[in-house]
DNA sequence: ATCGTTTATCGTCGATTAACGATTAAGGAG
DNA sequence: CTCCTTAATCGTTAATCGACGATAAACGAT
C-alpha cells in the first residue's frame, strides 16, 4: 500500500493496454508524431487521444503543443522512474523463499 | 500490435493494481504463503483471491496445491519474460529522436 | 474574417473490473 | 463420519474502461 506501490501500479496500468504498448513502440521508434499515431493504428482518432491522455498522466509521455498541433514524446524519466520501483522489487526475486522448500508449506 | 505487445500488455495490466503490487511485495518478501496474504491486506478472502488469479493467470506467480491450502510463488521466469520484452523497448528510448530538435515537429 | 486542419473534450454505450458476502469444494483432525 | 479450516467460485452491484461519433477549441493560411 506504499506510495511506490501505487506508482507503480499507474505506470503498469498505462501500460495495460495492448494500443498504448503501440503507441510507445511508435513514438520510440519515429520522432514525435502526433496525428501519425492515428494512421498507424486501426483507432479513432477520439480514442487515441484517450490513450495519449493517459499516458501523459502517467508519465510515459509528454506533449507540446505546437501550432494547431501537438508533438508528443518519450518521457525519458519515466524509464529511469519504472526501473528504480521496479528493480527493487525485482531485485528481491532472486533471493525469495521458494515454496516447495518452505517448512511454511509442507 | 505485435504479440510482444500483447504478451507486455498482459503482465502490465496484471501489475496495474495497488493490492496486486502489494500481493507481490509480499511474496517477495516472506514465502510463498496465501491465506497470509488476506491478513497482510484489508481485503475479503474472495477479493484476494481474485487478484492472485489474476497474478497466476498473467504468469507473475505459481500456485501449488499444499492440502486445504494453496502455496503462492513468484515466478521467477516472469521476471526474465518481462526483461526481455521491456528491455528492447526501453532500449529504443535511448536512441530515440527528441522532439524539441525534430524539423517534423517545428 | 473565414475556412481548413488538427486535436481535445463530451456524451453515450457495451464490456470489463473490483469488491463483497454467501456458497461450495477439498482436506485434515478428532 | 463429522467438524473445522482453507481456498475457490458464484452472484450481485457500483464503478471504470474502451471505443466511437459529434462537437468544440486553437491555430495557420487565404
Amino acid at each position: 500500500m506504499s506510495l511506490a506501490d501505487a506508482r507503480l501500479a499507474q505506470m503498469a496500468k498505462a501500460l495495460g493496454h495492448p494500443a498504448r504498448v503501440s503507441i510507445l513502440r511508435v513514438l520510440a521508434n519515429h520522432a514525435c508524431v502526433c496525428g501519425d499515431i492515428v494512421g498507424a493504428l486501426p483507432l479513432a482518432q477520439s480514442t487515441v487521444s484517450q490513450h495519449l491522455k493517459v499516458l501523459k498522466e502517467a508519465g510515459w509521455i509528454t506533449g507540446a503543443i505546437d501550432g494547431p498541433r501537438t508533438c508528443y514524446a518519450l518521457n525519458r524519466d519515466a524509464i529511469g522512474e519504472l526501473r528504480s520501483v521496479l528493480d527493487p522489487l525485482l531485485g528481491q526475486w532472486e533471493g525469495a523463499a521458494d515454496c516447495s522448500q518452505e517448512p511454511s508449506c509442507t
